[in-house]
DNA sequence: TACCGTTTCAAACAGGCGTTTTAATTAGTA
DNA sequence: TACTAATTAAAACGCCTGTTTGAAACGGTA
């Protein structure tokens, strides 16, 4: 039966469970189709699987689209990108952080694929998946950003915090969103110019730059880092 | 007969011809609902058409997205937003610049809203339709932001000049791709402080302080960026 | 063995989609 | 008026979608 509420794969049956091959087999799908353009019966084809299997499971499609991006992100937290950035002095924890994001949203043909490409889908059309998802995965990357520029800039008010924290998540979104109108605008071969290396530092060095010269730079602890922005979700 | 390529409307019909109202409804449909969202049936009916209509005077649905997203340009071009911009001092067309591609990314529910929204649909997941869309409109208020931005600062290479620039266009379209999850993320009040006024000061003091705005902000050096501060050891 | 809950399978269902067809209607012209 | 071409209208076609069905196969237990 297909209750939704189960959490864990007991131990696997024959091989791989086929309710197992079936979470990365959608996971392919939506990721590089989409939630409309992805079929039930590609996804049971690709997992080896009867079409009927995937009702049989999840009970329906959005059921199976909630429960792959959470399985998505399951996989993903135990490698949570930004905690390098934790206990660096603030300026060079933001570039980590900022290398770190971009070069997810740069090379995402790398290992672990669909996951970051299926949460950053989430991101510019959040569904009702994604909710836990800014909750567990974008929530604490967002709060570790925006503690290390208050911690530049401890005079800043919640506003200009948001919208600087912002500009940083805005610039590396930029190159995934629009990156086909970019490479369009400059060409093909400016827009290949436009590496991961120099264009961190780039935003980078933007950011600083608008938070100005100023002194004070606490070093952020790990009991910080996973504390809510103060301005909760939902 | 669907002839693609005739480019007038020689005098409108019964009050206004069945061709135009298909236009109308379809660029709604269309930049509301996506390509594959907007149904023929669906245009056909808002334009108080046949449902044949659309085959008979477009041929197919993607020739008739093709004709409106043309339709839509050429309804945008004699009002060139950026054109403001030019003859002002760099930075303060900069300035004007900014705030117009903000205001059509924020307050899309003003007057001629589908265009808009229709346009940046394209830049986003560009079509067959948009190498038009990117030579007459986008192509040209990007070159103007190129030429402002290469004015403040005539020593930068091509590599830097086009970072630049899309650090300006990323930063506005955030609000759109993103806006949903930067809604959750930092609670909706704390969003809708966000407004065009202080969005687009905050855009361009950032961009101008990366450009080195000797006015206004001590500015550091990138090479004084990185010095230890003496206080942060990891 | 016989039983029973779980899982798989092939097949069909119901609905929406873009598209096509065919006929009716309209407008222009001689 | 009659003829012609352009346009509109209604209905159906073929395809693909998510979903459901009912029977077959499997696995553990008495």
């Amino acid at each position: 039966m297909h209750d939704s509420n189960r959490v864990i794969e007991p131990n696997a049956g024959p091989a791989e469970s086929t309710r197992a091959r079936l979470l990365e087999a959608a996971g392919e799908e939506f990721s590089s189709l989409g939630y409309e353009g992805a079929t039930i019966r590609s996804i049971a084809l690709r997992a080896g699987a009867n079409l009927a299997a995937v009702n049989y499971h999840f009970g329906d499609k959005e059921s199976l689209y909630e429960q792959v991006v959470i399985h998505a992100h399951r996989m993903l937290v135990p490698h949570e990108p930004h905690e390098e950035a934790v206990g660096m002095p603030p300026r060079e924890g933001l570039r980590v952080w900022i290398r770190s994001m971009l070069g997810q949203v740069l090379g995402m043909q790398a290992q672990r694929g669909w996951q970051h490409e299926l949460i950053l889908r989430e991101m510019m059309r959040p569904t009702r998946a994604s909710a836990a998802l800014v909750r567990e995965v974008i929530g604490p990357r967002f709060g570790c950003l925006r503690l290390m520029i208050l911690a530049i800039r401890p005079d800043l008010d919640d506003r200009s915090l948001n919208a600087f924290c912002f500009s940083v998540v805005g610039q590396c979104l930029f190159y995934r969103t629009a990156g086909a109108l970019a490479s369009h605008l400059v060409g093909e071969a400016a827009f290949h110019a436009l590496d991961l290396d120099f264009l961190a530092a780039h935003i980078c060095d933007l950011i600083l730059a608008g938070l100005g010269n100023r002194l004070a730079l606490p070093v952020l602890s790990l009991s910080q880092m996973d504390q809510p922005t103060g301005l909760g979700g939902a």
